[in-house]
DNA sequence: GATGAATGAGGTTTCATTCAT
DNA sequence: AATGAATGAAACCTCATTCAT
């Protein structure tokens, strides 16, 4: 819609950066940062290599982009679900609607963030990965104050600290979605997502 | 023990393979499999590079060794801490207990191991991933199986499928250690660890 | 003044290359042609880069063309300075405040040309080189008549191969130069310039 | 001599890098630094590229250690020639005698030579440019002091600043063989070179 | 006629691996 | 058995040049 407003020129150039990293996306999510060189991503995306290089300083600038508006994308979509009207508890369903949602529309991207966030960074100079643990750690405490209101609100009993609710709930939202990412027979994606919340309910909720 | 058995010789090796994983171990985890060199490998472990090479095929090869090595240990520890003649929730106690010490007294292996079976695998070639995330998921069978007989016992709730609160507690643990890892004063681990479980626990069992 | 003569297209299409020029000949001369991009060229001159392979074929042939156009200039000026209706002395004389005039006030180009004329070539291809040495000792030759004719009407004494007084003259004349252009408190240039030439007359003229 | 007296190990490494520098001296001095690839080097050293890198950092410092190396050889035979036990004179003839040797020799570094601290650098960041001037300079203060203390024996007029006639007397020299380097046949080589000196004992010497 | 986006050959450098000693 | 010098494939990136607009 916007970009309709943008000169043809533009528009053209966003869609070949779009272009290129949905490409790199794809080819790094498949075989890792390290083993997919510039002229790969450059043949499979049908640019030639210097292309890329007048869109990205360089392959690192290329994975950072490509990290950074995955990542802006997900963390919007995430923020939407909790920061709707509703009671507390409404809010934490819509969040684990979309976090699960997110995650398997976007496997690509949350294979290599997992990567990046969790395990040895293999972007070191770029400091990507303490970029992104902070930004992770600032949207745990948007998580966390849903607790907390909760708890206010005497909608939940305060069984742990907040902050440590809204990790605990992520991890366990992660676990069940990648048992399912491993082996979608066996472990079959809840059909009410709610289920999840059931382990936490149980306990945070008075009878 | 078994090592004196061995002939000197024999010995010896050992002694020298397990300095090279240790030194590999360090320098993996510190950069990354592909900021690492072999010959930064066998320089630190003081070792010539040919020498490395006779103990381990290639890179990977020694990269292999090194994730299975500690994995075994890892599992072992894991295994006989919910493999005691106690009760299901001392089970437990015991297993929250000794996974979060080997986690935080492994911290180096750790960050490998996420890296390795949550994120993109750089390590295609080798299968390691597949591999890990089978033995994985053995081992949460075990677990799983723990919650079971707790079930059957009546000393749990069948809140939901053993296997995915194998799962769940997992990533619970491993959530909560993670906060301690990036910021220890911030997100100060559990003095007692069964705080851990409570969560659990309080929708688990009957008050 | 002829500018003015020519259609005003043509004399706009001058002006410009007349600026492409001058900008490549202050880069050339300050980074060295190898460390100069086109692109660099064409933005410091504020042209599109296509603009300038309208007026020069490639890379040397822009470096060639401002090569030979300041070796006109300079040349020109040399040789007016020999051409006077002056006695030999005095044409000696008018040579070296002109060669050191321009050579103070164009330096970059004579760094280029230094670097050309003497040194590695780094412009094979064009033959520029050959071709610049080539009108070099053609110039000499003129220089070496001045002293031939010097000596014929005994004004100077044949102290050696007027040819061979004549290169020397130049390499004196910009020896002191050189001193001065890297040391300029250190080397002042003479406030007069004829004293450059004692040295030669000494020899040359009788007392 | 020394060599033999160093392991074979040694001597071998020693007499590979003169191979290599040997070959780049002849290929960057034929076709300019810039126009010659590792991989050229490598090739007609016949050593694998991996190689050259084992010995040179890189290309700038394979640039650089080749410069100086030739430069302390050529730096070395004109002192000695200067500290003679000899009077003045005879120490200037001594050192036109040797510089114009080197020269003729050593044709090939020379070229490197005048392009690299006459031209315009084309080795920026290394800044030897700026070392081989201050050399040089250093240099130019010695070969002064035998014309200072010619002056002050009375063995020389003063006709000019000593500094200045050093300066002065190599780039006479050089010219002479620059004259001789571009046409051998027109421009043969002064038999005695101490017609060299004439042009200045005429002015320096009492009749 | 001017523009500058696109191209891709070719440069420098690294590093896993081999093999003669 | 241990060594480490030598190898060369392959990575990243630049930049002279073209050509559709």
């Amino acid at each position: 819609m916007e970009d309709k407003k943008l000169p043809r020129r533009e528009r053209e150039k966003l869609r070949q950066r779009q272009e290129m990293l949905a490409t790199a996306l794809d080819l790094f999510s498949q075989k890792g940062y390290h083993n997919v060189s510039m002229h790969e991503v450059a043949e499979q995306a049908e640019f030639a290599i210097g292309t890329i290089y007048k869109f990205f300083q360089n392959k690192e600038d290329l994975y950072r982009a490509l990290v950074l508006e995955q990542c802006d994308k997900f963390e919007d979509a995430l923020i939407q679900a909790i920061e709707t009207p509703d009671d507390e508890i409404e809010k934490l369903r819509n969040y684990v609607r979309t976090r699960s949602e997110r995650f398997r529309s976007n496997l690509p991207f949350v294979r290599l963030f997992l990567a990046e966030s969790r395990g040895v960074s293999f972007n070191i100079k770029a400091g990507l990965n303490e970029e992104l643990r902070k930004r992770y750690y600032n949207f745990l405490e948007r998580l966390a104050s849903v607790f907390d209101r909760g708890i206010k609100n005497k909608r939940f009993k305060k069984i742990a600290d907040p902050y440590y609710l809204a990790a605990a709930l992520d991890s366990v939202i992660d676990a069940s979605l990648l048992l399912w990412l491993d082996a979608p027979e066996r472990h079959p994606y809840p059909e009410d997502p709610d289920t999840i919340l059931d382990i936490f309910f149980r306990g945070l909720i008075d009878p």
